[in-house]
RNA sequence: GCUGAUAUGGCUCAGUCGGUAGAGCGUCGCCUUGGUAAGGCGGAGGUCACGGGUUCGAUUCCCGUUAUCAGCUCCA
């Protein structure tokens, strides 16, 4: 029999994968610890048949991370059912990073440790992993007392198999290792309450997180990569650095933006607003809140109201205001300031919109999630025809923001779409959402972007382009959303007399530049480092003088530099002697000037640049066009 | 909102089996310091998150609230 492995191909006698390869790489067949065949993922104790096309999979392999995380999984499974009784089994998969099991029926996992031991155990003890098929009667009896099984039970067409370790069966598809003993190094990460089946309205179950390696060494890099990810969160450097605070008695979700938080946040304000200019955009200043009857014609009254926060009480007073969760129907009144042509289209409106949602308690992250925020905000207002070119500037814009902050590079889009099945949480008709999806669709096929689909995922009033982005610890938020919208022109009357006479709805787009600012600073730290560029720093520069009779040339230095636009500071620790720069600060700062005699007698300054750790010698008046550069070019 | 954990000087953390608290770093003062994230000495700074309860007495035990963290759910 003849068989492709690896894109080779040879002759073998061997019934299964592992023999096969025993037999023909003999130095290193240790290392597979799964395979696909024909494409599928397997087992490495699969049967081969004539004419298969094996690939050998190593733990460098995605999908074979998955195998090898998943059957930890089980080990964990094993492990809790040693340890306590009576323990529901609920589903344990492999994920991006590791694995997790949902338990019921244990109060609560105090002592991961102890659990681990016993996983540790278990690998020691290196029992077989093995499968077996069952029919759904005998399925239903072997996990009679496991309710969670039970219910997975129902939804299995076609073979049921079952994988028995030790005296522990679990429910699964497989593939899993088969010797246990490749299992070099286990962690038990958290433990956390999950929902079964992911949904609110289910039970609570007790998770656990973990993840497992072939060495120590590769799960020590892993501890050392989690010790760095913490480095760089920017809920704690943001803090560090004092761009942001927050009090507790204050409320969750409102940051205190701080002296060098609000200075960058100002920086990109400026930036975004003249680029939107740039293009074409009219700036509006709408209000921070509105009436009630407002969110009824918008639909947020219905559709959004859990969201917003409502001043007043409905049954008591006369008139009840909200704060506004989102700027479109305010803008929507500057166009209905008066009729409009088709002349007047494109109508772009943008403004740097401060926007107040009531999230749930336990959604608030630093800056990425909060109830009060910054959204550089943009209403389009425009004809059918006109729509794609619209869109496609629209997104040409976010892609030069990214491009601008060096976020490009970590972002992707998401086409979100609505939910047929949930038609409560949205306004329009069946028809109406399969029309704007299928333009949306055209449009990006169209324009050949790539992205995943997201159901559920739209807003209330119609389907989203969003540009997604993963912080340091891989999860994932939208930074930046475009939307089009046929629905609300029409609630809100909008129209405008085309050529021929008629009036007609425009298509609005809803978009965002830059995102929301505060979500965008948190990115921008976690990126950096804290050790943001030139155009972006907080502080430029700081002046040091060598020493005290350095100090008035320094203070000529830090004027001149002053009066010229460059923000920076002046060590004058020897004129207070005592007074020192944070070092952990100092290190972020893109250039540090020293003045000493030299530079005195020459009338120069040194510069240490921060990135390249060099010290060059210039005038003043070269350092500041230096400066300007690199702001002018967003470095 | 849910599950679990946490809350002690600006930061990182000790600590009290219930008798009102310490360290390091930082800060402030003095001294020292000529190429620089430096050194020495000294001082200040905490009703131990907030509100109840138990107790002769609570920072410590119990309950509640608020906030923070991890995750779930939800979302920009």
């Amino acid at each position: 029999m003849k068989a492709k492995i690896n894109n080779c191909i040879v002759e073998f006698e061997s019934s299964n994968v592992r023999n096969l390869v025993k037999e023909h790489f003999q130095e290193d067949y240790k290392n597979f610890i799964a395979c696909k065949i024909n494409g599928e993922v397997k087992g490495i104790y699969t049967a081969v048949n004539d004419g298969d096309e094996i690939e050998l999979l190593t733990f460098d392999d995605e999908e074979a991370r998955q195998v090898f995380w998943h059957t930890t999984s089980h080990v964990l499974a094993y492990a809790v059912s040693r340890l306590y009784k009576n323990v529901k089994f609920a589903i344990g998969p492999a994920t991006s990073e590791g694995f997790y099991y949902d338990f019921d029926g244990v109060e609560s996992f105090e002592d991961l440790e102890i659990i681990e031991k016993e996983m540790k155990k278990i690998i020691k003890e290196n029992p077989r992993m093995e499968r077996f098929v069952v029919s759904k009667q005998e399925a239903e009896k072997l996990f009679e007392n496991q309710p969670y099984k039970l219910e997975i039970l129902k939804e299995i067409e076609g073979e049921i198999t079952c994988y028995k370790l030790g005296d522990f069966v679990d429910l699964c598809s497989g593939p899993h290792l088969f010797d246990l003993s490749k299992i070099k190094a286990v962690k038990l990460k958290s433990t956390c309450g999950a929902y079964w089946k992911g949904d609110s309205k289910n039970k609570m179950l007790k998770r656990i997180y973990g993840i497992s390696f072939t060495s120590v060494d590769a799960l020590n890099e892993y501890l050392q990569i989690l010790e760095d990810r913490k480095r760089k969160d920017h809920n704690k450097l943001g803090r560090d650095l004092e761009l942001f605070t927050t009090v507790d008695y204050i409320g969750q979700g409102l940051p205190i933006l701080l002296p060098k938080g609000a200075k960058i946040l100002q920086i990109l304000q400026r930036f975004v607003e003249d680029e939107e200019e740039k293009r074409g955009w009219k700036l509006t200043m709408t209000p921070f809140m509105a009436k009630s009857d407002l969110y009824k014609i918008s639909g947020h009254w219905d559709h959004y109201k859990e969201g917003m926060f409502v001043l007043g009480d409905e049954k008591k007073d006369k008139e009840v205001y909200a704060l506004r969760p989102m700027t479109c129907p305010f803008q929507y009144q500057a166009f209905l300031n008066r009729p409009r042509s088709y002349k007047d289209l494109p109508l772009r409106y943008n403004e740097t919109s401060k926007l107040f949602r009531n999230e749930d308690s336990g959604e608030m992250h630093g800056l990425i999630r909060v109830r009060q925020f910054t959204l550089s905000e943009g209403h389009l207002m425009c004809t059918p025809e006109q729509l794609e070119d619209e869109f496609k500037s629209c997104l040409e814009l976010a892609v030069y923001m990214l491009k601008t902050l060096g976020l490009y590079e970590d972002s992707s889009y998401r086409f979100s779409q609505w939910d047929p099945n949930n038609r409560e949480k949205y306004i329009g008709s069946a028809q109406q959402w399969e029309e704007a999806q299928g333009v949306m669709e055209k449009i990006l096929k169209h324009l050949d972007i790539p992205y995943v689909v997201g159901v559920g995922e739209a807003a209330f009033y119609g389907p989203k382009l969003d540009i997604q982005i993963k912080n340091v610890y891989g999860k994932e938020d939208t930074l930046i959303t475009i939307q089009i919208d046929q629905m609300l022109a029409e609630k809100f009357g909008m129209y405008y007399i085309d050529k021929d006479g008629n009036k007609k709805t425009p298509i609005i787009i809803h978009r965002s530049s830059i995102g929301c600012y505060e979500r965008t600073l948190a990115y921008l730290i976690e990126k950096t480092a804290g050790a943001f560029p030139m155009w972006l720093a907080p502080v430029q520069t700081i002046v040091i003088p060598v020493s005290e009779k350095h100090l008035d040339y320094a203070k000529e230095v830090f004027d001149k530099l002053k009066n010229f636009g460059i923000r920076v500071e002046l060590d004058n620790r020897n004129e207070k002697l005592g007074y020192k720069i944070r070092s952990a600060q100092l290190e972020k700062v893109p250039s540090m000037i020293i003045v000493g005699d030299e530079e005195m007698a020459n009338q120069t300054i040194s510069i240490r640049d921060r990135d390249t750790q060099q010290t060059t010698n210039m005038k003043i008046d070269e350092f500041i066009s230096y400066v300007k550069q690199l702001v002018e070019e967003k470095k």
